[in-house]
DNA sequence: ACCAAAAACTTGTATATACAAGTTTTATCC
DNA sequence: GGATAAAACTTGTATATACAAGTTTTTGGT
């Protein structure tokens, strides 16, 4: 079933971001917006909540919904996006080095974070070079029981395109931690640290929709071309 | 109003916290806590729906709810939360020194990015100080127009406290953004920067439930002790 | 004992109605 | 003209119903 509310989401979303709304336009009320999709009111409220929940819009009882000026900080980087999908978004002229791909051995540590001593893990390294300048150095670690195989291929493309796409995954949520670390040998190797005596690291546990642990990831930026943005609501 | 879905979820996420409900259990089903809560199932979904939005569940078509392994990266330093509430939920042992409170002059670029040229805007800069280190570096900056006086007491305590209790404010979303800087002069002075050339900077713009900018907040953290911890959802 | 179909559960989507609560506009009175 | 009250909007909460879609359990046949 195509899902009315995330059609006029859709909708919304492409609206605001090629500017039909800009900043501070109320958009119509949800009354209007129910009779222009010929729907019900609620169904349009799904699709407005989905929009303050991303920061697209703030909605004001009595007044209506408000446009939020979100390309002020630019892109988000928050939630589970992809190297690709960002660079994408951003028009990065980037380029992935495949450093290393293989299965772990049996008694390597990531067994037991990744919950699955039944099966093999693979491991890729990623370097992303940006603008010429080796910057983020990617360490993927995923279960075979959700990814049979790893090519040199597909690691060089988007592992994420091809396990929703192609292995129809369906990525649920993360838990992810930054911190900042000492660099290693590795690092030093691999990336143009430029004499940076620290490196951010951003550590995520993917799970699937189904709650399975997934995969972990461990993404080490240069601190200077590093750059987190994020929109938060308050809870009350 | 009291209103239910929001009682129905502070007592599931009190369960949660208290391990009546443990990771990997499922939860009564939506009918069930219906009857429970002698509601309906909409009112029952809107506050699971809460709950999954914070990564207390996960909800499962067919299957039910799981309570997620939350407690696995342990509590989320993201959002908007004071250092009072984080400090006070992680029972660290805290101290605030406040450096300096008082009005900028007329020209400063802060009323630029508070868009408050026709107000005066408070300025506050507070050393944290945890174990006796002083880690982080507050810097606040707020409108008059909102905030008329900031004494040195609710300086000195929980500002945030003081806004939404006393002056009733209600904050409403946030911009964030984390950076890495290099430590400056200020940094050296205030902190116990340990030799570290680089300082961890999260930027933030905070607006009211009206969408009005509220507050600029920069909170320079020394790297070794920062961690940023936060739960996402893929957007599909 | 095994397999397959059906039933009985679960959550997801869509609709309708009613009223509460906050804001803006209009009407009315003086 | 100006203040006040009423009306007409806006979004927020609560309820009920119907069916779709996914999972688990039960049933029945071989």
């Amino acid at each position: 079933m195509q899902r009315k509310y995330v059609i006029i989401y859709d909708d919304l979303v492409n609206e605001i971001v090629n500017k039909k709304w800009k900043a501070f336009d109320m958009l119509p009320s949800e009354n209007e917006l129910a009779k222009e999709y010929n729907t019900s009111r609620e169904t349009v409220r799904k699709a407005l909540n989905l929009l303050s929940q991303n920061g697209y819009i703030q909605k004001i009882q009595g007044k209506g919904s408000m446009v939020l000026d979100i390309h002020k900080f630019s892109l988000p980087v928050s939630g589970i996006v992809s190297f690709k999908e960002i660079a994408r978004k951003q028009k990065l002229e980037s380029r992935t080095i495949l450093h290393s791909l293989g299965l772990l051995e049996k008694n390597h540590p990531m067994y037991e974070k990744l919950k699955r001593t039944k099966h093999r893990i693979w491991a890729v390294e990623r370097v992303r070079e940006i603008s010429g300048e080796k910057i983020i150095l990617d360490k993927d670690y995923f279960s075979d029981e959700y990814v049979p195989l790893l090519t040199e291929d597909i690691a060089k493309g988007s592992i994420y395109e091809y396990l929703e796409d192609e292995l129809g995954l369906s990525i649920g949520f993360a838990h992810k931690e930054i911190v900042v670390e000492e660099v290693t040998e590795e690092d030093k190797e691999l990336l143009d640290v430029n004499g940076f005596q620290v490196i951010v690291v951003i550590k995520s546990l993917v799970y699937l929709d189904d709650a399975n642990i997934f995969q972990y990831n461990e993404s080490r930026h240069r601190p200077d071309k590093f750059r987190f943005v994020d929109f938060a609501r308050r809870i009350k």
